[in-house]
RNA sequence: GGGCGGUUAGCUCAGUUGGUUAGAGCGCCUGCCUUACAAGCAGGAGGUCGCAGGUUCGAGUCCUGCACUGCCCA
């Protein structure tokens, strides 16, 4: 049987059938392009989910969008190229396996480094493609065959080629340096891992004596800290060189308080006159500012905190107790002493591990480091220069800003899982030898001793941020780097533009220029810096919330878990959920009544086509769009094989085709959100509310009826939905590709839907006389449907209409255009007398400024609710009309508006004075 | 402390380089199971566009200040 679609859209029936489909077919598999193949390409990247994650709103939001751009180019005869893949997430991942481990008990040092590491890539052979298996599902048109995993060994091999290339290059360094430590992570953290809180807190005031008094008397210097504890690491004061206050202390040396430590009163910029006394403690090992001015200085640097957040030797009589715990102590301590000058509230703003939420400890510690400030000055050119573009346009500042307030960033982690670093130290004590290199070396270059590679590991970041090169072959000169990059376009949330976007610039415009680009380079040294960015240009997505604007969390219990309303929804709805509400610079408050709503409009395209095809049916089982003829070609314009032979089919047409053109002008600007719409109105509003309807006389099957107009209609129908479903297919493809087959039946020319031409425009179909007649046509229909309500007609009874138009023209159209057959359905018409007097102040009429129309009813009418409705109508004609006299009457705003704009509404003003003395005539006529 | 957004109908949001009558979905009210669709159809109510100034012939839109609110960075 033909074209049997079930009554009820049920998307779960269709979904998982098409996303199974598109895999097994391959259907999004890019082969490199050859040599000399000259069709226009378009590159995606898929941000690496984490392979220990479940989808969330945000991933669907952002492959969503992904989607939409990718079918829409392929559509467009783009090769269009969406690479998929997962990111190994070194500390998630790490953490993971050590939890499941725990539970066996078993510790992942007793365990040893080799077997655990087998044991996480075990684990991710088990569990690692749960999240992929969610993006099928999504019906993401990624090209499966070129899947990548950030720890598979050419991208691990690039990783390796990446370090050594920037140790050689001087951008690497190793050394003793202040991080962020998270002791329960055991390893230091970037700073962009760092999450800042505000937290109530306090400000604490001690005083230090000074060695020696002043004039033989005993003084004190007073320092503000909000981390007592640390005091005893403390190698110094600091005071303002500036600061008057304390010029007779230069010099000077402090007896540390409980520690009965001699240490320097120093100037230095530091301390700020302005914040609290003036004067500040100076702990080099545990303040990355202090340690600064312990550099500058000199000065001694104490630890006296471990690496589990404890007290160390150093802390003298509080060694072995916890951080906070100390704290506590030391206050007592001083108090008890006399040291302790005061303590006030104060908030601060406290650092936590974005991913255990533990307190961060800055840390001294001997770590690897990007030296960022030459990958920066780049990564800020290119942006500058314009050669990577942000939209929205903001987020290039905001990212400049960021850019140029850069610190040196820490890639090392103290963990196992992950690119283990590629150097090796030599383990002869005299000789210490630190050796970078692609391959372990079998001994010491310098002395012949034995060499130990270092146990750490590289930042996760620094192996995706590579991504958008090594995945398509670097450091080999390959066709696909050729080809495929730059990439053209990053669709991503601002939460990790720093993250990863940033140092995806970083990294490709280093990589991707002389000396490290691969291959011949040709052209300018401008031309290559323009050919280095990772992508041409970056869309930063919103964030989801939830209904009531609050940000989604776990904790909050408030967390929509996208598979759940896919499943009650459907992902189409879902889909279009998402980008119906993605305009720019708004997050999106995600709300199911909006899904819902959705659902519904993929519930009346569902039935739109059961109607369709009921009626093809009836006319021609094998009729097919195009007349049976091949798929149009990729530059397919308007709709092909459409025989206008009635009004509304001048009209639908030109419809669509102002629908196609905004439609694709949305998406080039990123404007989901408006592409969606209008799609939505065009669809509902136009082509099911008032073209379905008004061929329906023509859909006549009955005795003696007109076959060959029910033929045109039905043709003219299925070509119109078949482009139609074109035109939404990036939004909701499985709805589109389900009907697209069924219209076909089942034996499309091509095998998806996905793969036919994106409706564009045709000039020629767009008709503005056509659409303004068919407005005046509407504008006659919804008066009666008016006049019907107002006098109460019974539904079922028909009701015969008087029609007087001013204009003769108008009149023409009208009577060429209105039959009782037509009128029949959307208005229950049964008969219309043409008249040449005014209708206006008849009861039972309505009137426009081109037509009045009036309903021969007996039935009274409400006089007291019409006068309100007329009184009411009248002072918003009067006021519209008071606000016209007043601008033109203004000579101003005659000599300085454009001529369209004074001439529209001089045309306004004569509407309204007709439309002002009907509606004055008709009040009088009621009394 | 520095920076960036937001404030439009009961709710969630659109509103283009300033230009004629500020829109949608959901919700609400009224009437309809009209042979594609009640997940639907038809009709309707509901807004001094956060506040105060300013620029302009003209401001929801541009500028300044304020209030409230959210985010990022330190």
């Amino acid at each position: 049987m033909p074209h049997e679609l079930p009554k009820a859209y049920e998307p779960g029936a269709i979904e998982a059938r098409w996303a199974e489909y598109w895999v097994r077919e391959k259907l999004f598999h890019v082969e490199t392009p050859a040599e000399g193949d000259t069709r226009p390409v378009f590159t995606l990247l898929l941000p690496p989910p984490n392979v220990t994650g479940r989808l969330h709103m945000g991933h669907m939001l952002n492959q969503t969008q992904m989607d939409i751009v990718a079918r829409w180019h392929r559509m467009r005869g783009f090769v269009s190229l969406w690479l998929p893949g997962t990111d190994h997430a070194g500390i998630a991942t790490q953490m993971m396996v050590e939890r499941q481990l725990l539970k066996e008990g078993k510790k992942r040092r007793e365990m040893g480094r080799e077997k655990f590491i087998e044991r996480v890539w075990e684990w991710r052979r088990e569990y690692g493609g749960a999240i992929l298996d969610q993006m099928k599902r999504l019906g993401a048109s990624v090209d499966w065959g070129r899947e990548y995993f950030t720890m598979d060994d050419n991208l691990s091999h690039a990783v390796k080629e990446v370090f050594v290339r920037l140790y050689e290059d001087g951008l690497i360094y190793r050394g003793k340096y202040i991080v962020n430590w998270c002791s329960d992570c055991g390893t230091a953290i970037s700073d962009l891992e760092v999450k800042h809180e505000d937290v109530a807190g306090k400000l604490y005031e001690i005083r230090y004596p000074v060695v020696g008094g002043v004039a033989g008397k005993e003084e004190f210097i007073t320092v503000a800290t909000t981390r007592p504890e640390t005091m005893l690491g403390d190698t110094a004061v600091a005071v303002n060189p500036k600061d008057e206050r304390y010029l007779h202390l230069h010099g000077k040396n402090v007896m540390l308080p409980l520690m009965k430590r001699e240490i320097p009163i120093i100037a230095d910029e530091l301390a700020q006159p302005e914040f609290g006394t003036g004067a500040v403690k100076v702990t080099p090992a545990h303040d990355p500012n202090d340690f600064e001015a312990g550099l500058r200085h000199n000065l001694p640097q104490i630890e006296v905190i471990d690496e589990h957040s404890k007290m160390n030797a150093n802390a003298g009589p509080y060694a072995g107790q916890d951080r906070f715990a100390a704290r506590a102590h030391v206050i007592e301590d001083l108090a008890e002493q006399g040291f302790l000058v005061g303590t006030k509230d104060y908030t601060i703003a406290l650092g936590k591990c974005d991913r255990s939420g533990t307190i961060v400890e800055p840390r001294l510690s001997t770590q690897w480091f990007v030296k960022i400030a030459p990958l920066a000055a780049r990564a800020i050119e290119v942006v500058e220069k314009g050669y990577i573009r942000f939209t929205p346009e903001n987020y290039g500042q905001i990212y400049l800003n960021w850019m140029r307030n850069i610190h040196d960033w820490c890639i090392s982690r103290q963990l196992w899982w992950g690119h283990r670093i590629p150097a090796w130290y030599c383990t002869n004590q005299d000789c210490k030898e630190v050796v970078v290199a692609r391959e372990a070396p079998a001994a010491c270059a310098k002395c012949g001793g034995k060499l130990e590679q270092d146990t750490d590991v590289l930042d996760t970041w620094f192996s995706s941020g590579l991504l958008p090169f090594t995945t398509l072959g670097w450091p080999e000169a390959t066709r696909d780097l050729d080809v495929f990059y730059p990439n053209s376009l990053m669709i991503t949330g601002f939460d990790i533009l720093f993250f990863w976007v940033a140092r995806m610039i970083m990294l490709g415009c280093w990589f991707m220029m002389p000396p490290h680009k691969p291959g011949a380079s040709a052209g300018s040294e401008e031309d290559a810096l323009r050919a280095s960015v990772p992508f041409r240009e970056v869309y930063i997505h919103a964030l989801v919330r939830d209904a009531d604007r609050q940000k989604m969390s776990k904790t909050k219990g408030n967390v929509l878990d996208p598979i759940e309303v896919i499943g009650q929804y459907g992902t189409d709805a879902t889909r279009f959920t998402l980008a119906a509400m993605a305009a720019p610079g708004t997050d999106i408050a995600f709300s199911e009544s909006r899904t819902a709503g959705y659902r519904n409009f993929a519930n009346k395209i569902w039935n739109a086509a059961r109607f369709m095809f009921m009626n093809v049916d009836r006319v021609d089982s094998g009729l097919r769009p195009g007349g049976g003829q091949e798929c149009p070609p990729h530059t397919s314009h308007g709709v092909a094989g459409f025989q206008a032979v009635s009004l509304e089919d001048r009209w639908i047409l030109s419809r669509f085709n102002r629908a196609a053109a905004d439609v694709n002008a949305s998406l080039q600007n990123y404007r989901f959100d408006e592409a969606a719409t209008r799609i939505y109105d065009f669809f509902w509003g136009e082509f099911c509310d008032w073209y379905l309807e008004l061929i329906k006389p023509r859909l006549n099957f009955e005795e003696g009826a007109d076959t060959a107009a029910a033929r045109v209609a039905c043709a003219n129908l299925v070509n119109l939905f078949e482009a139609s479903l074109r035109l939404l297919h990036p939004v909701m493809p499985f709805i589109t590709e389900e009907i697209w087959h069924a219209m076909y039946d089942g034996k499309p020319p091509l095998k998806s839907i996905a793969l036919a031409a994106y409706p564009a425009a045709d000039e020629k179909q767009i008709d503005l006389g056509v659409e303004t007649e068919m407005a005046i046509l509407q504008d006659l229909i919804v008066s009666v449907r008016n006049l019907r309500a107002e006098l109460k007609v019974e539904p079922k009874v028909k009701v015969p209409i008087e029609v007087c138009a001013h204009e003769p023209e108008i009149r023409a159209m009208l009577e060429r255009n209105l039959s009782s057959v037509l009128m029949d359905r959307p208005a229950n018409v049964e008969k219309i007398t043409f008249v040449e007097r005014s209708l206006a102040n008849l009861p039972g009429a309505r009137s426009t400024s081109r037509f009045d129309v009036h309903a021969i009813y007996e039935k009274k009418i409400d006089v007291a609710a019409e006068r309100e409705r007329l009184t009411k109508e009248l002072e918003k004609i009067e006021k519209e009309q008071a606000n016209g006299q007043r601008q033109l009457s203004n000579e101003q705003f005659l000599a300085k508006a454009p001529a369209k704009v004074v001439e529209g509404l001089k045309a306004r003003a004569e509407e309204l004075r007709v439309l002002q003395e009907k509606t004055v005539g008709k009040l009088k006529e009621l009394g």
